[in-house]
RNA sequence: CGGGGUGUGGCGCAGCCUGGUUAGCGCGCAGCGUUUGGGACGCUGAGGUCGGAGGUUCAAAUCCUCUCACCCCGACCA
């Protein structure tokens, strides 16, 4: 390809709106451009990395035994009110209307699709086990788009299911899959960590995120510094320590006067914030509940959500308290009733607590369960944070941010039940397949990439996924020797089926070396008079600062030969 | 949705507070010339409904109202 022809330009000055290095770069080496929150173009560049991540995942996907397929973006709603996934990805689903007025949704994923499908093509216990996947649009009306390619509404993604008999078939399937994945993510130049993960709305019970660390990740990954404990923070547990108090004592009013936040309370009355118990409401799908944790812990919401089994999780406002006659700042689970109530596990982890009094200015001392209160519900909804305990060994949690590139879930039966997917087992039973479903953000994938390799002059492709390979930068074009040397090289290298970009703009050379740079392309050819005159080409990774020479006639097999590396 | 911010040629910005001739600057783009091993220089030129609507005014990029879009911080996910 000549430079001079290829659509889409480089740009100097750095995109206002973008502050990711993925986002400047993509949009400086003019490889996307954005349409609308969270929508863009590919340009020729970034399509071409795109394609070759793809053929990196198919290879992956086939050698796994994935058979791949293509599903339909449109989708009747009814599909996803029998699984109730309507409402669990909310706003998050696009949907439109057809001329008939049906309801339509633009597939954010296709648990529901491919169910629907395999429930008609595979009856029998024979038919399975069966990888299916698709590399296709997605639609996801995300609350807010961000950092370019991380986060976006229409996106391409690469989603496999597995469909097996039982358990120790899905176990199978997803090991496959992780190897699968880690070797995707390695031909790919990317470092991944793999951390337990919360399903969130696609649902299911065990889950893995394949993480980039990356300062500009979303995701905040909870890890042991000794054992191999990684998680995500939405999943992350920790060892939330005793509270040493001694035997419990007989409750005990007193005035609080001022004092509403936990930090007050615990500074008016002189005791650790891990001694008091703070009350958070919440409304799960309209109803307000009371949470309680041990005070120097804070609520995961996403943790809560799983145990309420609701949609729509949101803090109530001071109002909604309010109506709801409770004493906000001096609440507390002794002695109230009529609203459901969930306590965090840590309320266990001490004695003589302090919380509120339900009345105006008061707190209670010496407060125990279940002495004193009674919950509904009591679980694991607390935050964990760095520098508390791992809670599989001795060790000490760490925080990190990453990217998260690809995401794995055993999803058990609960699809196929809803929607009716039934095999027959060896014995003449009906059973519910076991599903699983495994998904890559192929432009995402691209983003981290450039999160991970880059310098201050641009990106530096890893050569699996480069655009070209080759950045043919010949100068002083005006010079025949020049011209005629970088035609023949050119043509000869592509002879080779190397993929070349011939810088072919009369630019200087500080204009086309800074462009090599952002572009990225993994080795750089210059020609010039002064190459020329030792009958030579300069070779230079991207990547590293000294370049070599090369003889010119024997550059292409060289090259060649580098590439193939 | 809550909070913060921005909309002015393809890109980055100034002008707005304190209304007043042809709306500037840099990059980029086109032409010519001189240059050029790490983003050269000169000359010439093209390109703008000042996000949109309404209003105030003799006069609006500038003031007022409404509205739309986009970005950043939080609740969602590949």
């Amino acid at each position: 390809m000549r430079l001079s022809k290829l659509f889409g330009k480089t740009q100097r000055e750095i995109p206002a709106e973008a502050d990711t290095a993925s986002h400047r770069l993509l949009i400086r080496a003019g490889m996307i451009h954005q349409l609308a929150a969270g929508v863009y173009s590919y340009l020729p560049l970034a399509w071409r990395v795109l394609k070759n991540i793809e053929a990196i995942i198919r290879d992956e996907m086939d050698k796994a035994g994935g058979q791949e397929l293509s599903m339909p973006v449109l989708q009747p709603v009814e599909l996803w009110q029998k699984t109730g996934r309507d409402a669990s990805f909310g706003k998050g689903l696009f949907s439109l209307s057809d001329r008939r007025e049906r309801q339509l949704v633009l597939g954010p994923t296709h648990e529901e699709v491919i169910t629907d499908l395999v429930s008609r093509n595979a009856q029998s216990y024979r038919d399975l086990p069966l990888l299916l996947y698709q590399i296709q649009t997605k639609f996801r009306d995300e609350p807010r788009p961000r950092g370019g390619l991380i986060r976006v509404r229409e996106f391409t993604m690469k989603d496999l299911y597995s469909f097996d008999t039982d358990k120790e078939g899905l176990d199978q399937s997803y090991k496959k899959m992780l190897n699968a994945y880690r070797n995707i993510f390695t031909r790919c130049g990317l470092p991944t960590m793999l951390v337990e993960a919360d399903s969130g709305a696609i649902g299911g019970k065990e889950s893995h995120e394949f993480m980039v660390i990356a300062e500009s990740g979303e995701d905040e990954i909870i890890h042991c510094d000794s054992c191999k404990y990684e998680a995500n923070a939405e999943k992350a547990e920790s060892m939330k320590g005793r509270v040493d108090s001694g035997q419990p004592l007989p409750l005990e009013k007193v005035k609080t006067p001022g004092s509403y936040t936990i930090e007050e309370v615990s500074n008016f009355l002189k005791v650790p914030q891990s001694q008091t118990l703070k009350a958070v409401f919440y409304i799960a799908d309209g109803e307000l509940v009371f949470i309680t944790i041990r005070g120097d812990l804070e609520v995961n919401e996403i943790k809560l959500k799983n145990i309420l089994h609701c949609s729509e999780l949101r803090i109530a406002s001071e109002a909604e308290v309010i109506e709801s006659g409770i004493i906000a700042g001096s609440a507390s689970p002794v002695g109230l009733s009529g609203i459901k109530v969930i306590a965090d596990d840590s309320i266990t982890t001490g004695t003589n607590f302090v919380a509120g009094a339900n009345k105006a200015d008061t707190h209670l001392r010496n407060i125990n369960y279940p002495r004193d209160f009674k919950i509904d519900l009591i679980a694991n909804i607390a935050l964990a944070r760095a520098g508390e305990g791992c809670p599989r060994c001795n060790g000490k949690l760490l925080s990190t941010h990453g990217i998260e590139v690809g995401h794995v879930f055993k999803l058990g039966t609960f699809v196929s039940e809803k929607l009716g997917a039934l095999y027959t087992d060896a014995s003449g039973i009906s059973r519910s397949i076991v599903m699983g479903c495994y998904g890559i953000g192929l432009g995402r994938l691209m983003a981290a990439v450039i999160e991970h390799s880059h310098d201050d002059k641009g990106i530096i492709w890893p050569p699996s996924i480069a655009p070209y390979q080759v950045y043919l930068c010949p100068l002083y074009l005006e010079n025949p020797e020049v011209r005629t040397a970088a035609e023949k090289l050119y043509t000869e290298l592509e002879a080779q089926g190397l993929e070349v970009l011939l810088d072919d703009r009369g630019e200087s050379p500080g204009v086309k070396f800074n462009d090599a740079d952002l572009l990225g392309i993994p080795i750089r050819v210059t020609i010039s008079p002064r190459t020329l005159e030792k009958g030579s080409v300069e070779v230079k990774w991207r990547g590293e600062k000294k370049s070599k020479l090369v003889l010119l006639k024997e550059a292409a097999g060289r090259l060649k030969e580098l590439i193939k590396r």
